[in-house]
DNA sequence: GTGGTCTAGACCACT
DNA sequence: GTGGTCTAGACCACG
């Protein structure tokens, strides 16, 4: 029941990130069915808008399909499964290299600092 | 004249980003002046408010001082510039790890990326 | 409908004043709703930059905090407005009393002073 | 020679009440010369226009007065000195009284915080 | 409807 | 000329 939201990031991008990150991880499965917008909405604490807005980017992202009255349902194109895990490191490391230029380290001094950091996060 | 900004971020944290790079990287050195206002605004292309938003945060922060009548300065306070390194670095370093474990990546997964990646950006 | 501002010192601090007095006094509960900020400004009949930037600040002093789409709200950390009373206290003292001092008046003398005006004002 | 300002009061202002406080503690007797603008300057670590400025506004107030190539005194008028004292005694105690009271405080409480601290102020 | 960002342009206070 | 405040009005992102 993670409830706890960054106050610094769209409440809504968490989630699609959250939920790709279950199908990246195979916590959801290929063809798997996701709860219904308001019911994942309540177990979340989220308004339904904020989560059909998700379900619908998540769609267009092609990593979901929804069939009418039936729900939305993890894409059963595992191509695209491995494309988006793809997709998204590269996105995830050019934005950080990014940030990491414009602030004015190094590659190597972010790399030596994030491998004594390693997985202390939760 | 830098005036690419990227379009999903606040011009005006940017240029914060862009001006505490400089300090860091000693393009700015401690005591010196900073552009007026104005100057640095249409130098960049934006608004003078919006510049003047960007000062005043800088001065917050206790990056700069503003002498009143006579401009904005970096602060002299050595220490604080070196805090404000540290700062920044746990900072990025702590949301790119937060996302990445979000996703689904594995810490070392990533560090093996960012090392064949390396330094190709500018 | 308090329209009535001094002309010598900035609106907005004036407003941020006001709001931190009505925290302090608790006139504004802990956890409570502030207007919004467009309704506040026209209440007040400023601009709603101006009232933006009054919640800005409260919400980097800690006394509010932002929901995003849903409004500011006064923090619920109790501890917080405690301690925020005392700051506000501290500071209005020493500076008052630096300024007697300046003046060449003994503290003494504004004691008593102050004694006999009491609570004349409302 | 007390170059210690305090950075959120304007520098003549402060010089105001720096040189009203040595007229009403007795430090400047009545008919005593000022130093020249210059030289007053020179030694405060000010600019000149500064200082020009304030003793612009010490004559409006009629604490001195300037004798052509001769440069400024202090008045002669003993009077205008007392009154000058309670002037500025009753507009420095309205203020506070003002703004503790915009800040939701009691006189009493004010008053015996003050009793508390005292002069340990230097 | 809510907060947040940005522009344009004016005016003030300070040095 | 420098920073700072304020208005007016537009547009966006979020819930």
């Amino acid at each position: 029941m993670g409830i706890d939201f960054l106050p610094d990031k769209p409440i809504y991008q968490q989630l699609i990130e959250r939920i790709v990150g279950d199908v990246i991880r195979g916590t959801l499965s290929p063809g798997e069915k996701l709860p219904s917008v308001r019911e994942y909405a309540v177990t979340v604490g989220v308004n339904a808008n904020t989560m059909q807005r998700v379900y619908k980017e998540l769609e267009q992202m092609e990593i979901t399909e929804t069939r009418r009255g039936q729900g939305s349902f993890v894409t059963e194109d595992v191509r695209r499964i491995v494309e988006l895990r793809d997709e998204m490191k590269e996105q995830l490391v050019s934005s950080f290299i990014q940030s990491v230029e414009a602030l004015g380290f190094t590659a190597s001094e972010m790399i030596s600092y994030l491998q004594e950091r390693g997985g202390e996060n939760d």
